[in-house]
DNA sequence: TGCAGCATCTACCAATTGGTAGAGAGAACA
DNA sequence: TGTTCTCTCTACCAATTGGTAGATGCTGCA
């Protein structure tokens, strides 16, 4: 794998766990064996390297979600749920980095979701008229397909990244009590979507 | 007010904003109009500073919670829920920075978080408490009361604090688009709760 | 009046930050 | 062979970081 590769893969690991402000290019090139200077050659500065890992995020994220969410009947709002969550699932298992960095980037004010909007506003379109679609025709329950994706969303992400929660909670995170948020959470989505 | 409780209320607006690696405390005490060494003072460290601001959101999120939540019926579940659904979206609205910083705190692997659930025990035990027997009795759709009040706070906490996602989607955050967003969380919800 | 303690200040400090300049190594190519 | 290009390196740098030491002023009290 180039140079270039590996620094982005594993800012996005760093800055997906440690945030951005709390990642240094000189741990970051440590962490490489390599100078920062090699990183700084890559990429001119620490905020085009973080754009840049918005990006890596961004196309990892799409092909995780295409490769399964396309594979089912687009008409069928459930069983793109039910897709959707296992994707998200297995990345909060396989690379919770990739989910930390979405997390950090839409934090309020950040001015870069800009980024990351663009590059999904394909998705989330389709899920929207999708989800139109299926208002219109009753097979799902609701009234604003935004609203209802945007809550979709909140809910899917949160149980799949909000473990400290969670072990407030007294459930100490694995894999056991993963799965077990995902059987609940369907449940939970399916009696507030299918009639 | 004091310059110690200035100090706390400040730091917790930045914190929750900037968050915590994005705030020196220079910058801190140029906004008070001290300098840094006066804050330090107060808290021996920036760490001994975080975690007073810690207890100090915690305090006013149970305040916030307790003036609301307690005047309606405990086993009314669902009338539990739309109380904590208005004192969420009207902080979401007055104090931002207080969601953020339970935002900031609930981050993967953040470590301080069981500060916060310590002061939180009783309202989360309380609300698992009334969960549990409302699904008993069948007031309630659901299989594990800890895990449904776990997806609960996902959703709502989502919808509430998600705005660069809503932005990503369309939707310019105001005022109107929070109340609406609002009217279909609390739909949602219901059709999810109540059979 | 003088003294105690509290609060804020000035003056530093070592470590770390993101970033620049330029040397050197190696491969590709004429 | 010499030259050019790509990449990584050493050597710096100014600014900022969290934190310490200690002087100064202010307030209440004897």
């Amino acid at each position: 794998m180039s140079t270039k590769q590996r620094i982005l893969d594993t800012a996005l690991d760093s800055f997906g766990t440690t945030g951005v402000d709390g990642t240094s290019l000189d741990a970051l090139a440590r962490e490489l064996g390599l100078r920062k200077q090699s990183i700084l050659y890559h990429f001119r500065s620490k905020q085009v390297l973080f754009e840049a890992v918005l990006d890596e995020a961004a196309t990892q994220f799409i092909s995780e979600l295409d490769q399964v969410v396309d594979l089912v009947d687009p008409n069928d709002v459930w069983a793109q749920v039910e897709s959707t969550v296992r994707v998200v699932f297995r990345l909060a298992v396989q690379r919770p980095a990739l989910l930390g960095l979405l997390r950090e980037a839409s934090r309020p004010g950040s001015m870069v979701a800009v980024q990351l909007s663009s590059r999904l506003a394909n998705h989330i379109d389709a899920a929207q008229h999708s989800l139109e679609i299926a208002l219109k025709d009753g097979r799902v329950r609701g009234e604003d397909a935004r609203l209802l994706l945007f809550s979709l969303y909140s809910t899917i992400m949160g149980v799949a990244t909000e473990v400290e929660v969670l072990r407030a909670m007294g459930v100490e995170p694995s894999l056991r009590s993963l799965a077990e948020r995902r059987q609940e959470l369907l449940r939970f989505l399916k009696v507030a979507l299918v009639p």
